[in-house]
DNA sequence: ACTAATTAGTACGATGTCGCACTATATACC
DNA sequence: GGTATATAGTGCGACATCGTACTAATTAGT
């Protein structure tokens, strides 16, 4: 400790820290997070934005590591378990996600196995996706982290708190056609 | 629409989609993306990154196109107009990014000018950042699309929803220590 | 003091992401 | 019906991302 007080006796005068503020502890409460939510321009998109990645974060690591899919991989997954016979422009667009990065994770979903591919009768440029049974097995097998860590982050709220934030979300997706427009 | 009514007849007895849903129009809230949400495993997760996705990803876009910014760049400069003489391993933790990350984004961004790096006297393997003067108009020019972008985002509720938006994930991030904890 | 453990930062390589250009199919319009 | 336009998907190439392994500096424990 005996840098730090020498650190603090010199601020002002030299380049150094002045964020009081060890790693290792409170690291996520800490005082840095605390300066950086406090008078944000954007306070809704940060918090929001920093949530959702401490989310997903972890648990796309553990499926890069333990399933060996990517983050593209899983979002064809989920979305085909949520709606069977999309085609890959479908999931794009419903995401977000550039269509090559999605058509890349066909592709490998395909030679794994997990999902299959057939043409579009009705539309033969079209290729409608379906899951298979081990496509299945693995969707369910991942779901559970996923479902398992939506419930820790929510513990904290109580079950009214829990249904106006889903409401509120639902507010503005129901609104997205007027903000989420492209630049 | 010959082709579509075509379809609809032919459902159930060959692979064809059986969203009624075009594209085009109605893209972020047809039934699609109804679909999607509707007993969803993950409610809250799932919301909560369909909007940070669609808030960023355009964004971000921009960013790389007008002003040559990489995210993990924005994110240095974000992170150091919030806090200034904040070194890399310190941004690292408190925005979830792997270290690597950030220094690839420090160095470019010295390199470019926006920031300058300065060795920490009390411990000199840390490099303490601050922003460039041209660092300070990058990041004016930049953040007023965050702001606008989340005002829009926010048009549909109102100031009492706002705060309580902020409200709850305000109470999510400070019990993220029990719920983000790495895999 | 001296060694072991921790921390800040770097170098490098593998790979996922994604924009651009292209082909093939389907639809719209006259 | 024939042409123009829109759409589904692919191939390629550039680049950002990020894990692993490393060096240098600091701190802790004895």
């Amino acid at each position: 400790m005996a840098g730090r007080a020498a650190a603090k006796r010199r601020i002002g005068k030299t380049e150094e820290l002045n964020v009081g503020w060890q790693p290792g502890e409170r690291v996520l409460h800490g005082l840095l997070l605390e300066a950086i939510l406090r008078d944000n321009p954007i306070p809704v998109a940060y918090r929001m934005n920093y949530i959702a990645n401490f989310y997903v974060g972890p648990l796309v690591a553990m499926m890069e590591r333990s399933f060996k899919l990517t983050r593209s991989e899983w979002i064809v997954l989920f979305c085909l378990t949520r709606q069977p016979r999309l085609n890959a422009q479908q999931i794009s667009i419903v995401t977000g996600r550039p269509k090559t990065s999605i058509a890349s994770a066909v592709k490998l979903l395909q030679k794994k196995g997990l999902i299959t591919r057939k043409t579009d009768i009705a539309d033969s440029r079209r290729q409608v996706l379906h899951l298979s049974e081990s496509g299945q097995r693995t969707y369910a097998a991942i779901i559970k982290s996923f479902v398992e860590r939506e419930k820790e982050m929510l513990e904290t709220l109580d079950p009214a708190e829990r249904r106006e934030l889903v409401r509120l979300f639902g507010k503005i997706i129901a609104a997205a056609d007027a903000w989420a427009k492209p630049y």
